[in-house]
DNA sequence: CTTCAATGATTAGGAGTGCTAAATAACTGA
DNA sequence: TCAGTTATTTAGCACTCCTAATCATTGAAG
């Protein structure tokens, strides 16, 4: 039996992948943005200054959002213009706590809502393929991270709350300290309110646990 | 037991991480991009130009990268300023067929190597956790194709060869037509060069059979 | 054979993105 | 106090991305 054609790793294939759904994502955010007046950067930068809560710092936000300071910089000087942000002083005279305005608030609830599009398409999966994608991403997000690539993220897989398959062989293998509860893949969290960091020697414990099990 | 706290649907849990990855990819091409001289929408302008082999016209480009067809046109200027790209009268007098120059080629093949943190991310996985994303996403993008999200993805389950679980219960479900092979969830393709696209009815056929399958 | 709507591409104009390098101000430690 | 570090901004540049308007060509209808 002949060989399939041009046999690219599956690594690639699903790079590709990842990367057309970023694309798809940034050009539905032009659209969804010009219509309430905001870029798709400064929609991330509002999320990004919501879901920090209080005052974080022009050198933070350029973190997470993954840009320069200048850039940063730019962003909110725009959205301060347009009343969505204010900055003010911190007991370090040269930093700025940033935070929404009123307006910024509407603004960021409204921007947080994801892409009925993309939404609609992940909903449509059987829940198993949204647990397997889930576990997919947990993993790659987890190892971008420790790589650097990219800013901490308040996921699951990272928390000290989090036992992986502390119920094995069930319905709902996971375990969340926190509220003290059993859950399965497709409960896991890539973005969590009550995230705590877990310890450097937990983490890789975790992490191993739940790697392994796949 | 007490519930988990807020509950948000794995549809935002999901969408989060994959614009989270799609960040991560931006900000990579940049400082990728920036050292081979080119930006990031000119990379995949390349890769774009280099995939479609011959002289594909500005509109179809436009339409690939997601962009309008004025950005699409000072991109290609922009291109062929730095003689990577040629651009000859087509027959239809009012549009063009690009193509790669020598210069364009080399460059083109580089660009093309993927990010080695993803590459590496992606890798480190177990075969099972790569089938399983491998799987979510190629349905999440069938279903952005088919909403018109994005431009139609050389991918298996859009490809007139692919016979979803002709070998049912075995190792390597699937079996591709064109090369009379059977393969597994891993081998699948997002972007397969020897890709034909299926007919309407046969489209619908295939993506259920597959679908079904979770 | 003309006229006219549709198509492919471009130009104009404007806001934003994103970078590096350099400037400014404020803190921190010797 | 003085040097070195840190947070932010300015300046300058190239590019991204949009909408609206323009121009040429094509194809179809009259």
């Amino acid at each position: 039996m002949p060989d399939l054609p041009t046999p690219d790793p599956v690594s690639v294939q699903i790079g590709t992948g990842l990367a057309r759904i970023g694309d798809a994502l940034r050009s539905q955010a032009w659209q969804k943005a010009s219509a309430a007046g905001l870029t798709p950067t400064q929609a991330r930068a509002l999320a990004q200054i919501r879901a920090a809560g209080d005052g974080l710092a022009l050198s933070d936000l350029a973190r997470g959002l993954g840009v320069s300071a200048p850039t940063a910089s730019e962003t909110v000087k725009a959205l301060v213009a347009k009343k969505l942000v204010r900055k003010t002083q911190k007991p370090d005279r040269r930093s700025f706590a940033l935070m929404l305005t009123e307006a910024g608030q509407e603004q960021a609830a409204g921007a947080d809502a994801w892409p009925e599009f993309l939404e609609h398409a992940i909903s449509s999966l059987a829940d198993s393929d949204q647990a397997g994608l889930m576990r997919g991403l947990s993993l790659v997000i987890r190892t971008l991270q420790d790589k650097g690539a990219i800013d901490p993220q308040r996921q699951c897989l990272t928390c000290r709350y989090f036992q992986p398959y502390a119920h094995d062989g069930t319905d709902k293998p996971h375990h969340c300290g926190l509220v003290d509860a059993a859950f399965g893949e497709p409960a896991l969290r890539i973005d969590c309110a009550e995230h705590s960091p877990a310890p450097p020697d937990l983490l890789t414990e975790t992490s191993a646990r739940y790697a392994a099990a796949g």
